[in-house]
DNA sequence: ATGAAAGCGCTAACAC
DNA sequence: GTGTTAGCGCTTTCAT
């Protein structure tokens, strides 16, 4: 990888600057010149050096950074998969990261991400420490914040509301004559938007003079197993529960599994709800009550947002994309 | 408005040589020189400009670039997530990219990413285009390819035989005293892999006299529903089927919930194997029959394999993880 | 349509 | 222990 500008500015008799030119696709050169410069370079297998590039040139280059709570979610999966479809085929690159749903390790990582002078970040969540804000502002690159909305974003944000996705699946169990509830969680003290599921559900189940009679939460990573032991732990403490909430579909599956073990039949002995809607929970002999995100089009809009305010085109600071209780068979 | 090492050089009253080896953690300064710097420097705000750093010093930087089938999938999820972790730890950076089971997605990302003169790089599989692997060699940055095991790499591999999983299987099932055997497939023509598992699955049941007897590859991603459907045209075209083996587990999962669903029993009236591992497999009512791969700990080698290489550590070109037949209940 | 010169922020090599 | 000099490969700006 020895072939710079100025090799084939000399092989193909013009100057650097001709050839940089052709290179972009822009302007300014003849046809021939242009057929001579594409050759020689090819010839010599040319491999533009970007580091240079974004160096040189004081404008944002195509490097983006990303950060999620953890790289092996599967919810989190398809969100990448959003942004970087939408993102590749516009010619970025993507950086990633992952916090374990700590806003200091997220922190570390954006330190570690702006010194490569990114053009955009997208962040997971509206809880950034002090310090995060401060590196964003200075940086002044645009941010997306994803998942968790937030009204008053750093830069824009793209997401729904976790607090809403509880209230409303604990009116839809209350309507299902549901009046016992419990909680299971994952997670405990790391994750925010768990928790804000669980104060919208309980918020609004407490309205209707019903609020919930148990809860248990994990320290675990949300998964089958945590659901399976977390359910098995609620129901020794408080076995009369007409309803489990869980903090998300894996969990939820993973009690489904317990509740059946136990011999309790679903939903008539207990119902289930999960969040996230993952496809498994869509296949299961009862489709499971659930709250459907749509991960990968998050993903997009947030790509499209971002690539949009660094085009300079008008974009909205706020992108709300909308959950959708999926009532299912089990609660 | 940002700082750089000759302001902080001029308020600290030294050479930017001195600040550079100070922030560096060199060696070649007082410990009086060192506090004043580094006071300097945070009171600035300062942010290192690895651009810059990458660019004018010319070995290997701290870039990784890795390529992925698809980043929605759960296995590679977890291998991202280990590669992320051993990686992160040493102070590198992951620049991602999916190339949809294609070689020729994948020669153009790593063209986009070699540009960012990466200091090594980390592929999936062993099939690339003459061009990657020209694109490659003129790099000189270490490359390791994963999951699919090759005893030629470009340079270092990490992974398994796909070709002994499906042989496997295969002697697994014949031993379990099943005779007529199907499989169901997916992403016919792109995915090599599913393929290489066939063909070790089909040669052992060949070999003992009793070959496939009925096939199905899908088109679509595979995924629960692919699974489901393709159970049913499965069995459309040939009812008299004892096993089915399947692509991996989500797509064996949504073939079990096909078989409840017509009244079949699983394992009495049909066996039903996956591949993979995935935690919901291990959550069923009855265990899924699979070959569990250690997917995290692939990342974590193809991670540490490719730093060994970066320091000049000693370390093997190819790095056997091997697969796990979990028998289950339902083969 | 094309070229010359300056310089982006950093590090390597060497001088003191 | 510290400073000086010389680029890295590209883009920008300005000239022709």
């Amino acid at each position: 990888m020895k072939a710079n500008l100025e090799d084939i500015a000399k092989m193909a008799g013009v100057s650097k600057m001709t050839v940089s030119r052709v290179l972009r696709g822009g302007t300014g050169f003849s046809q021939d010149t242009r057929d001579r410069v594409v050759k020689v370079a090819e010839k010599l297998g040319y491999v533009p050096n970007r580091l240079a590039a974004a160096f040189g040139a004081d404008q944002a280059g195509t490097l983006v950074g990303m950060c999620v709570p953890r790289l092996a979610s599967g919810l989190f999966g398809q969100v990448l998969d959003g942004v970087d479809r939408a993102l590749s085929r516009l010619g970025y690159q993507l950086m990633i990261g992952a916090n374990n749903h700590s806003a200091a390790e997220e922190e570390a990582w954006i330190r570690q991400v702006i010194a490569w002078r990114p053009a955009g970040l997208i962040l997971s969540g509206r809880t950034h420490t002090p310090g995060t804000v401060d590196l964003l502002r200075n940086a002044a690159a645009p941010v997306v914040e994803i998942w968790d909305l937030t009204t008053s974003p750093i830069d824009m944000s793209v997401g729904f509301s976790h607090f809403d996705c509880g209230a409303e699946m604990g009116q839809f169990l209350l309507r299902r004559g549901r009046r016992r509830a419990g909680y299971v969680g994952a997670l405990a003290r790391a994750d925010v938007m768990g928790a804000a599921r669980l104060e919208g559900f309980d918020a609004t189940l407490s309205r209707a003079g019903h609020p919930i009679v148990a809860r248990e939460i994990l320290h675990d990573t949300p998964g089958f197993y945590a659901g399976y032991y977390g359910l098995e732990t609620l129901l020794s403490r408080q076995p009369a529960l007409d309803v489990v909430y869980f903090h998300n579909d894996e969990m939820a599956i993973g009690g489904m599994a317990y509740a059946q073990s136990r011999g309790l039949r679903v939903p008539e002995d207990i119902g289930i709800a999960g969040w996230g809607g993952m496809e498994a929970a869509s296949i299961l002999p009862r489709r499971l009550t659930t709250t459907v995100v749509p991960t990968t089009a998050i993903g997009k809009a947030a790509a499209e947002a971002l690539v949009a305010r660094l085009k300079g085109e008008p974009g909205l600071d706020v992108t709300v994309v909308p959950t959708r209780l999926e009532p299912g068979a089990t609660g």
